[in-house]
DNA sequence: ATGTGTGAACTATTTCACAGCC
DNA sequence: GGCTGTGAAATAGTTCACACAT
């Protein structure tokens, strides 16, 4: 469920602030959800809560954890390290979560060799011995829109079943693979479609009915 | 429709090879989704296809692009530039489809007055005056999360109503503005939720029905 | 013939509302 | 009294399948 990340990070603030127990419509609050939804959605993975009383912090955090598998270590490479492949070499929500930096790979010879976030960048032909060696199984392409695919194929091709893309392409996969993409100019796309949307309703009718309608 | 800058840049990329006329099966393939649902999306624009033939590249790509929006210029501010804000600045997929970034803002002093992508940071206490002064209708929040929820007031207070954040928090913001996150660990952890899915679903799906006999 | 546009069927997700437990 | 867990209802989204235009 797409949903338990939000929550975890909730939870993860909620703990740090030394709350024991909160309740549905609290940490529904806080997730920006309906309090309806987020019980469905924790209710699915057991029953954790204790009614009359609410969720206990440190134990709900420690089953969605589970869940969503960060009680164990994955292994990730970046490749392509451009300004977003060094953004993401440094961000530090990757090591917080139980995700590990195995390398950075680039194909461009100024780029290889250099020292970014305490890893020196290496060549792409070591694409496939890296995977290997350090026992990679999410790959992260943040390459331009050419390369992508065929940097696809040969992460597949060497074993990994998950890719997050960076590159505005859509990259085909044989079954089984999974694919998540984040596209920059995708979002501000739809911010602009709603923008546009919300310039051109009050014209037409003025009540903030109306933009709710719109909206909803 | 989330999806209209999906074919849009499939739509593009067929421009560009010189393609004039393509069919909801194609174009469904080149996006990514089903077919029947793509009709369906570009139905509700309006009936601009073909029977028996298909769509016209060049004029569906404007008809979408109005649809989105892109057809006026937005202007876009990007508050924070670490990692992650340099390389939002220097992406090329913003002014290519209509997006011009105004300036460039951040809190840190070593940080304000380098030049980045041909701008020179600016200080954070110019936010309101560079809102005002260059007409910024979107935002971009690429801060810590501690200092994101006030500057989305700030921002939001100035007038804009359109914010795409980076930041790894629940932004609260008024009815009628609206608020796209990215948030790069979540993507990792759903990734990293299905990996587990596929290494421990056969084993675990044998115990399961193990149990099931022994209990019935 | 071919491929759009769309009602109808189907599936998934969200929300309601309340029984049951603390 | 208060809050969870969950059937049932409502809503949204997807896919099918085919009439109809070219």
């Amino acid at each position: 469920m797409a949903r338990l990340p939000i929550y975890l990070r909730a939870l993860s603030s909620l703990a740090e602030r030394g709350t024991a127990t909160v309740s549905s419509e609290e940490l529904a609050v806080a997730a920006g959800v309906n309090s309806a939804k987020l019980r469905k959605d924790l209710s699915h993975l057991g029953s954790y809560g204790t009614r009359g009383v609410g969720y206990e912090v440190e134990y709900l955090l420690y089953q969605i954890s589970r869940e969503l598998g960060l009680t164990q270590d994955w292994v990730v490479a970046i490749i392509g390290v451009g300004n977003l492949g060094r953004a993401l070499a440094g961000y530090g929500g990757f090591a917080s979560r139980g995700f590990r930096v195995a390398g950075l790979l680039d194909a461009d010879t100024a780029t290889v060799g250099q020292d970014i976030a305490g890893m020196t960048v290496q060549h792409i032909d070591e694409l496939e011995t890296m995977i290997k060696d350090h026992g990679v199984s999410i790959t992260v392409i943040a390459t331009p829109a050419s390369a992508a695919q065929s940097l696809c194929d040969r992460v597949v091709a060497a074993g990994v079943t998950s890719v997050l893309n960076f590159a505005p392409v859509v990259l085909s996969v044989p079954e089984g693979v999974d694919v998540r993409k984040v596209d920059l100019s995708i979002e501000l796309q739809i911010l602009a479609f709603h923008e546009q949307r919300k310039a051109g309703g009050p014209e037409e009718n003025g009540t903030s009915q109306y933009i709710e309608a719109v909206e909803a």
